[in-house]
RNA sequence: GGCGGGAUAGCUCAGUGGUAGAGCAGAGGAAUCAUAAUCCUUUGGUCGGGGGUUCAAAUCCCUCUCCCGCUACCA
């Protein structure tokens, strides 16, 4: 059990020689929103990102690059630590997959599974049909009859090999991930990922080849020269080697493991079904959680190396700003379905919810104080109901937000968040301050300091989601760091304090004005 | 083929037995603190087709049509 109050959550690890797009820092964002999230609520919190470095793919490409496949690496994998630079991810680690203390971790798992007795390793033969000239095995009914014999769906010639091979008795496991399952419920999400998990399991499991001899480029497999892991093995084991795997009694692992992972739809079963088999067997815990999220298409189109549609994250950083990105991908679709990526959209959610909603309720209420209340924090009289009410919406959302948070559904929590900047706004029309500077300045000034106590909470919850911009904000609330804006500050104390001098109120989310024709 | 999910306002979706909802888009109005922002009102749906159960069905049952996901070693 991972220790009382603290919160481990991974991205997959990219595979390095995949160039980043909008789906790799989707993923990682929500990740991102959900440590911030935590980290800002008083738990203590370990981000890890990472990437995947060894296999057959990379070697290649390192050859074909004239380079050593560690530098090849060492290059490419830089890609994906720059995107956590530019997207403003808060991870606490980054691993890579050729790190000695995953290559470590690695070994020690395999001997873990050896060592419980179960004869869940073994050695066998994997066999298939391969393709020299497409490098790929193909299944039976992948093949197509021809004169000269089988061919691969490509056309190209196909011979029968064989290779020893490490074999993970998977088939034994059936029965103990099912009742995994039924016991931890939450385990898979959304609900209906667990169902077509469950299904497959349930449909019987085969054997799982663990180990190559047929390239290099990976991790020894103890006491057997020539084989090295083959991919799952070795990456999912990146999950523990973050947190001192082997050393199970270090503070990182008793504090932290296990984990939520985070992962698209296409890599779920070996997030669901392997890796807890593979730690079950080494009498390991298997993680909290893996959440399953879908695939974003690009203005109705399915991203592909074809349509050459990959949005590159740093191009619409630049087009609208990191934090409207960052919102837009949050709150567009609900988290787990795949949705949308239109430029249309984008200027509807950037213009409608952030400037207009959100961005105008923050500039309305601090100039009409700048202007009419000196530009201080303004001193409040009574509370009447409908000011309790206000407030009372506002510091709810902590709670509302928490929940939402705790079930990954990042786009309802804002959803709720913005029901509350509705009301904000319902208020000021309703309270109308610039009628009560004439008529009552001393509710004026309860009504002002409503606002901006709202708007402080309001606030604080959105800094999981756009970090700067909610910074800002409170800045321009003259609210301190550090404990003032931590979601417990939501509820109570420390609050705004009459009187204190606000800063000369800013613009936080201009309008996105298309380029005219 | 098998298993599962879905078809509700122009768009995206919520709604599991009791007089059809939200956001956006459209129309009209109010207000003027504000980023021409905000607020109010409003147009709009035979809840995929058909049949059944029920006093009552978007909601339960049957059936048909269409869409999507999963159906293993592709990093």
């Amino acid at each position: 059990m991972a220790a009382p109050g603290a919160f481990y959550i991974t991205t997959p690890i990219y595979y390095v020689n995949d160039v980043p797009h909008i789906g790799h820092a989707y993923t990682s964002l929500a990740c991102d929103v959900m440590a911030r999230f935590h980290r800002l609520d008083g738990r203590r919190v370990m981000f890890l990102s990472g990437t995947d470095e060894h296999g057959q793919k990379v070697e290649k490409s390192a050859e074909a690059a004239g380079m050593d496949p560690q530098a090849f690496c060492d290059r490419v994998s830089q890609n994906f630590r720059d995107l956590s630079g530019l997207m403003g991810y808060s991870n606490d680690d980054f691993i890579r997959t050729t790190e000695e203390r995953h290559t470590r971790a690695c070994q020690a798992l395999w001997r873990a599974v050896i060592a419980a007795g179960n004869d869940d390793i073994y050695l066998g033969k994997y066999a298939g049909w391969y393709s020299v000239r497409d490098e790929a095995f193909y299944g039976e009914d992948e093949l197509v009859d021809s004169p000269a014999g089988k061919r691969a769906p490509s056309g190209a010639p196909v011979e029968w090999v064989e290779e020893p091979s490490y074999f993970f008795r998977l088939s034994a496991w059936q029965d103990r991930l099912l009742a995994f399952y039924d016991a931890n419920p939450d385990f898979i999400l959304p609900p209906a990922r667990r169902n077509e998990v469950m299904s497959f399991v349930k449909s019987g499991l085969r054997d799982l080849s663990i180990s190559r001899t047929s390239f290099k480029w990976g991790i020894p497999v103890p006491d057997a020269p020539g084989h090295i892991m083959y991919v799952w093995f070795d990456a999912l084991t990146n999950y523990i080697t973050a947190v001192g795997y082997p050393d199970t009694a270090s503070a990182a692992f008793t504090t932290f493991w296990p984990a939520t992972h985070i992962v698209g739809k296409d890599i779920l079963r070996f997030h669901a079904v392997y890796w807890p088999a593979f730690l079950m067997a080494a009498g390991v815990a298997p993680p909290a959680r893996v959440f399953a999220h879908g695939w974003w298409t690009v203005e109705g189109q399915k991203m592909s190396k074809s349509l050459g549609n990959f949005i590159p994250p740093h191009e619409l950083v630049a087009k609208y700003g990191l934090d409207p990105v960052r919102y837009f991908v949050l709150r567009e679709l609900p988290f787990g379905a795949d949705g949308d990526f239109s430029h249309r959209a984008v200027i509807n959610r950037l213009n409608g919810d952030l400037a207009n909603d959100l961005g105008n309720l923050v500039q309305r209420v601090l100039s009409f104080i700048a202007k009419n209340g000196d530009g201080q924090v303004p001193n409040p009289g009574a509370l009447a109901p409908e000011d309790e009410k206000l407030l009372g919406a506002s510091a709810a959302l902590h709670a509302t937000t928490r929940a939402r948070v705790d079930r990954q559904e990042l786009h309802t929590a804002l959803e709720e968040i913005w029901r509350v900047i509705g009301d904000a706004n319902r208020y000021v029309d309703a309270q109308a301050p610039w009628t009560l500077r004439k008529t009552d300045p001393a509710r004026m000034a309860t009504v002002l300091y409503a606002l901006t106590d709202a708007i402080r909470r309001i606030a604080i919850v959105l800094q999981p989601f756009m970090p700067t911009a909610a910074g800002r904000i409170l800045d321009q609330l003259a609210v301190p760091t550090g404990t003032a804006r931590q979601l417990a500050a939501m509820g109570g104390e420390p609050k705004l304090v009459p009187g204190t001098a606000l800063p000369k109120p800013e613009g936080v989310f201009p309008r996105y004005v298309e380029a005219s024709a």
